[in-house]
DNA sequence: ACCTACGGGACGTCCCGTTTAT
DNA sequence: ATAAACGGGACGTCCCGTAGGT
């Protein structure tokens, strides 16, 4: 909508320490607001609320509003990924582990407040978002490139019936999960996420090598 | 400051034809609009280049902005609900028709641009617009009802295995199908639709009664 | 301080009324706040806050916060004017008047809390404000016109002793009563202003043609 | 959120010649410059400009800009009493010391560029400046008192008319004087000094007791 | 139905006074 | 004593949604 404008780069490489602790602040409590309320939605005004900054304290560290989001979304996908991924390691085969993935989707407490990051970034539909958009479109195809490797390497190991596609795994798997969080806000219920949980656990029996 | 509501009335029914055009020319290309860049990320400068009237002839017809976007969600959803529903009345029974829904949502082209008005306004997540969340929200109820509805006729008619639950199969369909439009549109493409279209063809034949 | 920067030019003929009103509202409100803490040490926020408009309400009726410090110097230095004179016309002779004036001065309650805006801008050491240093100029001018005019109608009346010169009576009544209102300001008491009244009243009774 | 006085004292008394004429030499150049710019109209970097140092190298001598400032007044303000006092003592009464100080007011060069600093200091219309209005006050209380002091002495001489009130003439000599040099100020020329000088010596002239 | 005025408020730049690390 | 980092906050532009006047 803007014209982005070349912001002089804030100091790209960080030694100290104050700096980069405010820096740090500021982006996790950005995230949250961000993922409430969206980049439009949000303004710079809530931004110092929520930080306890001025505008000056922000840009000092941000060159932009748009770099700010950059970073916040990137906090937040960690967060997140960090609770799907959680104990996965301990589990033994592959369907375990999408198994687990599911349920940790389904039954931990969002890791921070407004949802799916990925969700609501993808559909927030700012035209000159290119940044964002880029971001989260990475964040999908790492997303899918986890579970396609999970599935990938139990094929090679005979834990799947031979005619399963690792692609179309992941895209049921996450589609379905990510369809359950957007009903699940509108209906201001988890028994969506319930009902997907099951159904993907069920689906994921029936690709089991007979 | 400002008293929020104080709108004066705009004529609500009109009986001349030339004003019911205009209005219903208005409502349609803002629904264009509204569904691909958000309430929030809409202009009213944009509605104004879409139908090539200036504000005041806008707000002519409309009250608000927010009327004018509750106006046009009502369009919008109306048309999707067509593009869904078409030739459902000619299949024979409920699976057939369940099937059909869904084969219309992934193989359909999308009957205004932006993709699904739903998802596209109960991601859109503004603060104050609870009338368009409650519209939203309503949508979703009925979508969800139509599958209920057919679903429990299905049971009822002994097509499916009897503890199939009809709110569940709900949850599944929508939730399976708008979360594929969601990866479809951060991908820019098509085939997550197609396959998730396959995968619920499957497990709608799996609820048939043995 | 700040290169000057060419502002659009805010609408400079008004036949409205609406507009027309906020805009005396702004230049009487702002009016106290920059003689009160002068033109550098007024910021925007607390013009905000003594109109109660916002930031875009300001400016669309000034061009910048120069032309509205100006507008309100005008507005304050007319007040204080009006303070000065009043009663001005019912004095029979030249001497009189200025004993009134003197009077006006050290009697009336200020017009507008401050202090006097033309000490207050005379002493507001700002360097760019060359339009505010030229209407304290101009202000201080028409003053002294006012007093050498009335002794001069006075000279010719033969009132004053022929030796008497208008130029330097100005001079001396407005740097009494300016040095006085700084003193009582620093002292925070009128006596002083009361003691140069008396000064000058007893002065003026020199003058007097024998 | 930022605590105010915080600073940790800066060492108060330095032993070291280097040190101390370092301090020195900040004071004074940097009292010129708050003289010609007002407190708030002196930033830092003019500090700077004004005497080679960085910020680093004005901070280790004085905690805050306020405590500078403060300084400078100090400064400035003596160096203008010596220029006023000076040659009085060798005046063998009251009245001509009085009017030796008003001739030094008005004829000797002034003893630092921006004019009179209690003038400046006193109408620096900033709110939180405690300190150096405090200080302004002392100085014109300190001014007021020696020629209180002179006149009490020349009463005691029968010098004067015996109704003759020190604290009235040191009011009336005090605010012409400073009047005077604001009128000069916006008019930009010393003829108004000489016009209140002679209208001061004329003035004292009249207490003469008969 | 147009056009313009109106007041709101977001954004980002600049620079300020201060602190910290050298 | 220097130099850079830090957080504060003022300023002014732009554009938004809305209200009136024509």
């Amino acid at each position: 909508m803007r014209p982005i404008g070349r912001n002089k780069m804030p100091p790209a490489a960080k030694k100290s320490s104050r700096g980069t602790a405010t820096r740090q602040r500021i982006v996790e409590q950005s995230a949250s607001v961000f993922n409430r309320h969206g980049y439009a939605g949000t303004s710079m005004a809530e931004l110092m609320d929520a930080t306890g900054l001025e505008k000056g304290g922000i840009y000092r560290h941000f060159g932009s509003k748009q770099e700010l989001a950059a970073a916040a979304f990137d906090f937040a996908w960690t967060a997140v990924r960090e609770s799907h991924q959680q104990g996965l390691e301990t589990c033994p085969d592959a369907i375990s582990k999408l198994t687990w993935m599911v349920r940790n989707f389904v039954e931990l407490p969002q890791p921070l407040p407004g949802g799916c990051p990925l969700l609501n970034t993808a559909m927030d539909n700012d035209d000159g978002n290119l940044l964002l958009r880029d971001k989260a479109h990475a964040a999908l195809a790492q997303w899918r490139s986890t579970i396609v490797e999970i599935v990938s390497q139990g094929l090679r190991d005979r834990e799947f019936r031979p005619d399963v596609r690792p692609e179309d795994i992941a895209t049921i798997l996450i589609a379905g999960m990510e369809g359950a969080v957007m009903v699940a806000r509108l209906e201001k219920s988890r028994s969506p996420l319930k009902t997907i949980g099951a159904h993907l656990h069920a689906y994921l029996e029936t690709l089991k090598a007979s």
